[in-house]
DNA sequence: TATTAGCACTCTTTGGCTTCGAGTGCTAAC
DNA sequence: GTTAGCACTCGAAGCCAAAGAGTGCTAATA
């Protein structure tokens, strides 16, 4: 969409756009002359204001009260007239500090920068967990007790899959070990579509005495494969309250029943491809029951792992914060991944 | 404490505390003289009320509405008044149908019952995935790629954690096998308290040329076995907004900013010990923002791995029927737990 | 002595009414 | 094209009266 408004136009709607972000009130041509002062008078600027609200970017709650961006305001808005906000020094080092901790697991690092992301915002984020194409890279069988094994199925995405499962009596830790030998020297770096029958075939040749555990185990490497499994983390869901619009019970039931919608969640974060910043306004998410929400989106990648911060918040939202925050985030989260990885996914 | 009231009062406690639990409104005499056929009068109802009232077991919210109960009504009716509920037939098999599915991680399985848990109760549940006093079982050091390993424990309880880390350049697959080999065969079975520091130094002593990696590989060690890390599950958050006390916004924001306390709910579980239900009313909790929720929590148990069920509400709790449920679903899964581990752990 | 009927009283809820004020759109003047 | 002025609209807030539910007390009853 190319910018259809001359620049009085867009100095109205912005202001507009943004006291209402900052207010949550209906505002006025009076306040706009007053706060905004574009030099001229409060009449000058009802005119353009009629004129913004009959083009579908503002709107009118009722006929005596101020006016409000419409959905298509908030688009033109974030399209055309706002700027991400650099996040501030202190902001930028809590982020950093959050990122930069190898000492733990990667989605437990994802996880808490969610829960930073959700108290810098104030409002919910969500958080997918990196995860690649599926590409096999380790299985391990542990013996575990009589009668079962540990089965430990490692991705080249560093994701972890376990289960514990039934084994036949015979079967000691040597066996064990050497169908995981086996498996690995076949299977390492081949995705579930690699795996074709013949590879199949030609290990259950080898293995032939152990077909009972090798049905186990490809079991688990299938899922572990194909598990799109997009763990998905939120947070800050209480701060969402603030939100004058929330106050309204119905709609807070609305949201709460959509974040523990997993699927819903899934398919939306994962409609962000790539990296680059998302941003979805209301009814923009073509659901009946969502119309008095946004989100932004942002994609941290390398190579073929990434994943999706997102956060979700009234339409009324301050986007252009919360893009430079989520803009920051992903860049750091990107380039610590590199670190983690190297080149080498 | 010993039940103290007549037959007659416990009656009507019984009434007002069952009316209110379904309606939500306080309740009169006339009323109970009406719906729970006593074979009094109002006004007699009204006396023994009063003295009720008197005793601190029920309160009226103004003078000219009906009576509720007070946290000590409550108190006395789940301790001598209420018999749990046992589910109906539907719900037991849904429930059983929830425990059973072999097929997947048991974290997932235990996520999956809560969020069962809350759908049959229309109330917020919480869960604890089932962890053990943390006893080492196994270590596998994998490499992954130039420079690094993946880092796999497995404790005898069946959690794993595993951790990306670095290694020296010089160290290889073989290397890394036989530090897990000596790892194994010193530590298996052993608990924090027991992994002293002869054995740490033997194990150096043994494998002087990896310091390194045995550096690292301690640290997940020590980590995996300390970390009471009590992964916590919420679900059904949004069902709990049905009840008319969450009405009110602010209370509603108290509920969910403790639900996003990690910590407090590890807490708050973990005081509950061994099987059997505990039921927790309002102040019992002893925090200053937990006035008007109850909790009713269930633990199961297998040998030395346990976990903790809960359902959080309102003190206006259907008690009888959520803690008929919790019962009916810790030993259905303890005793999937049994079947799982054997006798082994 | 325990129970009950009767009744005056209390207190919240509800609905209608008015007032207030913010903001508009229109018209006419600049 | 811009602005001042003005009548008009509509929601929010405050007020009051009526309705209704429930109580506590007293006196009568079994």
């Amino acid at each position: 969409m190319i910018p259809v408004l001359d620049e009085r136009k867009e100095k109205i709607l912005a202001a507009v756009v943004e006291d209402f972000i900052s207010t949550a009130e209906p505002i006025g041509s009076r306040t706009i002359a007053r706060k905004y002062g574009l030099g001229v008078s409060p009449a000058t600027i009802r005119n353009e204001m009629a004129d913004l609200e009959e083009m579908g970017y503002l709107r009118q709650p009722h006929t005596s009260a101020g006016r409000i961006p419409s959905e298509r305001g908030y688009r033109y808005y974030v399209d055309h007239l706002m700027q991400p906000e650099e996040p501030d020094k202190q902001e930028k080092e809590l982020l950093q500090k959050c990122v930069r901790t190898k000492a733990r697991e990667i989605a437990t690092v994802i996880q808490q920068t969610g829960l930073i992301l959700a108290q810098l915002t104030n409002y919910a984020a969500l958080v997918t967990s990196p995860s690649g194409k599926g590409v096999y890279r380790h299985i391990q069988l542990v013996p575990f007790g009589p009668g079962q094994a540990m089965v430990l199925v490692v991705l080249a995405s560093g994701e972890v899959f376990h289960r514990l499962t039934p084994v036949p009596e015979g079967i000691t830790a040597y066996d064990l070990e050497s169908i995981s030998a086996v498996l690995n020297a076949k299977l390492r770096g081949l995705t579930v579509t690699d795996i074709k029958s013949t590879i199949i075939k030609e290990i259950y040749a080898e293995l032939s005495y152990y077909r009972q555990v090798l049905d186990l185990a490809f079991e688990l490497i299938q899922e572990a494969l194909t598990a799109r499994e997009e763990r998905i983390f939120r947070g800050g869901i209480h701060s969402i309250l603030n939100e004058p619009e929330f106050k309204n019970v119905e709609r807070l039931r609305t949201l709460l029943g959509l974040l523990e919608q997993e699927d819903f969640l899934c398919d939306l974060l994962a409609s962000h491809t790539g990296q680059g910043i998302d941003i979805r306004i209301g009814r923009e998410f073509n659901r009946e029951d969502v119309r008095e929400l946004s989100m932004v989106t942002a994609g941290y990648q390398i190579n073929s792992v990434s994943g999706v911060l997102a956060v979700l918040g009234p339409t009324r939202m301050r986007y252009a914060r919360v893009a430079g925050i989520l803009r920051y985030v992903t860049e750091s989260l990107s380039e610590e991944l590199r670190k983690a990885f190297g080149g080498e996914i």
